[in-house]
DNA sequence: GTGAAAAATGTAAGCGCTTACATGTTTTCA
DNA sequence: TGAAAACATGTAAGCGCTTACATTTTTCAC
């Protein structure tokens, strides 16, 4: 930022004469150095203000609603700032103006290209309204996450955008309290305080499930990220097993394997879950970098897809379309919900109030790794 | 940010009647509403002062170097700043401090896994050492690209990552002249002002084709992205061509087609490659993206890889290690190179001097879609 | 126990903006 | 032509922190 200067660099000689000699003897400024305009010395409104001979409240309306300035005034201030290299500091700016036109986001990776599709799209959807993003991730870890949210509204976030409901109660006081406006993501669910946009993880896979079971599969698995602390993953174990109930199975019968998400941990959890449930039919997977690691731990294994065993993902990723078969999955539209947050946040942002929940519609992308029970 | 809460909500009965009373009718602050700490004011570091029972410096310091002070003091103050939910006003801690802790990165795009990837590798790493990361990006448009970079230093970026050296000087003046300090990642050349993390894109590519050379390859392609505003992928085709000129090929028989990056615009790129050059035997690509779309459009066309055509890519990025047949590639440790940029930056943010560049060793990977010729 | 050095804490001056209100200047129109 | 309204600009009070320097308290060698 603009001070920065003064903070890294060491006094030049000048400077140094400065301190103490510039306030004239008075000894009123004892501590604190005069600002000398060589030297490059970072212009400040007033700076501005006084080569333009007008006050800084003048150029600080030039600056942010010129209009309230008559025409040539303006032009001799504008001269000045552009004389000068003159930008305005950020931090003086957001002190005085209580706003920072910066937005937050908390997703849990960017390396999952849902969600840096989805963070791509919302930052380019802020940017267009003149917003910055500041972002961090949680690694799924909630703790992380209360810390990043904290973080974030800490450097200024003027609003938030946070993937799924599952968190501390205590960080939604929080966020109530500061009054910063959040918006979740990535889940549809009613009855909260805070918006949404998203989609309804338990009926999409319930779709999927449908379709699942009407190619005969009973012996069911699903890989799933740990459901403890993350309601998406806990939707899509939850919409399995109402298809299976609803198709007159035990649902209790689903062989649930929890494991982080990551394309070697679905090959282990594959691995695992043929051993331990030899029978299974098709694996079901919490998302497609899962299945990946399924389909590849299949083909290490010798079975082949789905002639031996069906797999199925979750998001549709360009990874999906490109496996070898290709990836049976339930696509999301990741870009719509990112473009839409960032409308939604600014909105918000704007008109100081809460709005209607976003359900997105799923649809089902059904390709080569699931076939019919042989 | 903090004190948002005034300017969103409308004064409450208890704010208006505290506007005109709480002065204690002297008059002393006509304009300015005193805090009411009830209803849910967000209290500041006074407040926290005040119901610790000590002075605003003595908090401040708990906040930002506690060992200087004493145990029980710290206590006191850290069980007020609980009570009170007490968060630190970013914009006057950047006023006063004169940084903002907050580390903006410009980049093309986080769609392509290996921004994704070094960038979410660049945030951990920041994370651990208090900094934020202030994201936005290019879409590889120059224009676009420097207001993105002006707009990080307005918005307080104390320190800057870039994704190679292609731009405009005015730029890097201006980042001079603010002394913000400045890393270019994914680039590694010598002899220019700002250090650099990242690898030589050309010898990585010499090496990469001397390979397909080898394999007897004569009639090369090569799809790239623009070369005019990168200088990654000028460095790239650049590689090819000495190669080429090394193993007595004529650097211009390299039918080089230049398009965005994309598995579509690689699909396209192929098919018009091959169009304009039916006898190539290798379609070399500049990124395992557009390499990805050339596998595919091979595919569609009945081309056998390698059998009747090679192609190779540059990143390896997941996809290429997952396509059928797997991706020959240059491997680039991107997280690597996106954890040690952060150390870089916080070490120039801390010494205010410009380290050496560092430059990161590539390797080959030899996979399927590399064939000799037939 | 004493005095000096070290450690802890307090005081208060900014940091560079925005903006409510005050003041001065030009329009408008009866 | 003159009073009111509309407009342009100026004045100066914060915004909520950090930190240089001042003051008070503790520590410790002798």
């Amino acid at each position: 930022m603009r001070g920065l200067q003064n903070a890294v660099e060491p006094p030049t000689l000048l400077t140094i004469a400065t301190k103490y000699l510039d306030d004239g003897g008075t000894g009123k400024h004892p501590r604190h150095l005069v600002k000398v305009n060589k030297n490059k010395a970072i212009p400040t409104l007033a700076d501005v203000a006084r080569r333009a001979k007008v006050s800084t409240a003048t150029v600080s309306r030039c600056l942010n609603s010129p209009d309230q300035v008559v025409g040539e005034t303006r032009e001799r201030v504008l001269a000045a700032v552009a004389d000068l290299g003159y930008a305005p500091n950020f931090g003086a700016r957001a002190l005085a103006a209580k706003q920072t036109n910066t937005v937050g986001a908390v997703i849990p990776t960017m390396e999952n290209a849902v969600f840096a599709r989805g963070l791509q799209a919302f930052q380019e959807e802020l940017v267009r309204h003149g917003k910055t993003l500041l972002v961090a991730s949680s690694a799924y870890q909630a703790r992380l996450e209360d810390e990043q949210v904290r973080a974030l509204v800490a450097r200024g976030a003027d609003a938030l955008l946070l993937i799924g409901y599952d968190r501390n109660p205590k960080l939604y006081e929080f966020l109530e309290k500061r009054s910063v406006p959040t918006l979740v993501a990535w889940s549809y669910e009613e009855g909260h305080a805070q918006p949404c946009i998203g989609f309804d993880n338990t009926s999409s896979m319930v779709e999927l499930a449908r379709l699942v079971i009407g190619q005969g599969h009973r012996d069911i698995a699903c890989i799933s990220a740990p459901t403890a602390t993350n309601d998406r993953a806990r939707g899509r174990v939850e919409g399995i097993r109402l298809a299976m109930a609803e198709a007159g199975l035990d649902p209790r019968d689903l062989h649930l394997t929890e494991i982080a998400y990551g394309i070697e941990t679905g090959e282990t959890a594959f691995r695992q879950t043929l051993a331990a449930a030899p029978n299974t039919t098709v694996v079901m997977c919490g998302n497609d970098v899962l299945a990946i690691g399924a389909l590849r731990a299949a083909k290490e294994m010798g079975l082949r897809v789905p002639a031996d065993i069906s797999i199925t993902g979750f998001d549709d990723i360009e990874i999906a379309m490109l496996a070898e078969p290709a990836l049976t999955t339930v696509h999301v539209p990741h870009r719509e919900m990112g473009r839409r947050a960032a409308v939604m946040l600014i909105n918000m942002l704007r008109d100081n109030e809460t709005p209607r929940s976003v359900e997105l519609p799923t649809d089902i992308r059904l390709r080569r790794s699931l076939g019919p029970v042989q």
